[in-house]
DNA sequence: CAAATTTCGGACAAATTAGTCCTAATATAG
DNA sequence: CTATATTAGGACTAATTTGTCCGAAATTTG
C-alpha cells in the first residue's frame, strides 16, 4: 500500500505530534529509536517531511523536529502520504494503465474509484492530534 | 497498490478470460499486445499464474493460456492478487509493525480494517466472467 | 570564541523489483 | 519423423527503493 519510505514517515510523524502536544520535539535518534526505524534512512525522510513543511525542525542543542500546537488538528495523515509518495494512490489507475477515466475506464476503475474515495477519505479525517492522543494513552503502538 | 507484475497480471487474466468467454485462447505475444506489457515479463507472471491455476495453459500450435469456462465465474480479482503480490496488502499492518492487531494496534490500525476489509470484500466480488464483458462489450480497456 | 549538539545534503552501497535473453520441453501438423 | 509453434525455466541485467556514511551548516551553552 505505502511505501516503506512512507510507513517511517508516519509513525514518525505521529510520534512527533505526541512530543509536540507536551510542547517537547524530538530529535533523529529518539524518533529512530521510539518507532524502531534505520536512523540514517529515517533522518532522510525527516528532511523530506521538513520540506514539505508537514513538521518543521531547529537544529544545535535542544533542536529537533516538531509539530505546532496550532497545526496538529489540521496536519493529517494524508499531508505524510502526499509529501513521500504524491497522490498515484488516489489519482493513478489501480491497474497500471496510463490512460484511465469514467470515458476510458479499466476493467475495475469503478469498483477501484470507490475504495480509493474512501481511503483518500480517511486519510483526510485522520489527523496527527488524534493519533499522537492515541499513543499517549497507551491505546496504540508505534513500534515492535 | 499492487506491484507492476501484479497489474500485468490482472490485465492479462482479464484479457485471457475475454478469450475463453469465445472459447479461444491466447498466445504470450498476443497477451502482451492486447495488454500492451513487455513480452518476457509477463511469460514469467503469467508461469506463476499457471502454477497457482488462476490460468491454465497447453503448449505447441494453437497452445496458448486460457481459464476453463465453468471456472470464469469462480475466479475472481483476489485469486489473482494473492497468486502474484500474496496477502500482506490484507493481512499485514498498514505502518508495516511486525505485530499490529486488536490489542496491539497501531496508531490506524482500525481506520486501515475497514478499508481493506472493503477493498478484500470487491477483489473477492470482482469475477473474471464479469470483467471480460465489460472489455468484450468496449465498455471497459487493457491498455493506454 | 570554542565546544558540543543537532539537522542538512551529497555520494555511496545493498536489496528488491522489473525486465531480458537464451535454451529446453512439449505438442501439432504435414 | 520432421519442422514449427508454443510454454517452461534458468541465468542474467537494469532500475528503483531502501539504507549507510561522512562532512558541512546552524544553534546553544559555557
Amino acid at each position: 500500500m505505502f511505501s516503506k519510505a512512507c510507513e517511517y514517515a508516519i509513525r514518525s510523524t505521529v510520534y512527533i505530534a505526541s512530543k509536540s502536544i507536551k510542547n517537547e520535539r524530538g530529535t533523529l535518534i529518539d524518533i529512530a529509536e521510539e518507532i524502531d526505524s534505520p536512523i540514517a534512512f529515517t533522518a532522510k525522510i525527516l528532511q523530506q517531511l521538513v520540506k514539505s513543511k508537514v513538521i518543521h525542525s531547529i537544529k544545535g542543542p535542544h533542536g529537533g523536529f516538531f509539530i505546532p500546537q496550532d497545526e496538529l488538528r489540521t496536519t493529517s495523515l494524508i499531508q505524510v502520504v502526499v509529501a513521500i509518495d504524491g497522490n498515484k494512490l488516489f489519482t493513478g489507475c489501480g491497474l497500471g494503465l496510463k490512460k484511465c477515466n469514467k470515458n476510458h475506464p479499466c476493467p475495475v476503475h469503478h469498483q477501484f474509484a470507490g475504495i480509493r474515495n474512501d481511503l483518500e477519505a480517511m486519510l483526510r479525517n485522520t489527523t496527527m492530534h488524534a493519533m499522537a492522543e492515541g499513543v499517549d494513552s497507551g491505546l496504540a503502538f508505534l513500534k515492535t
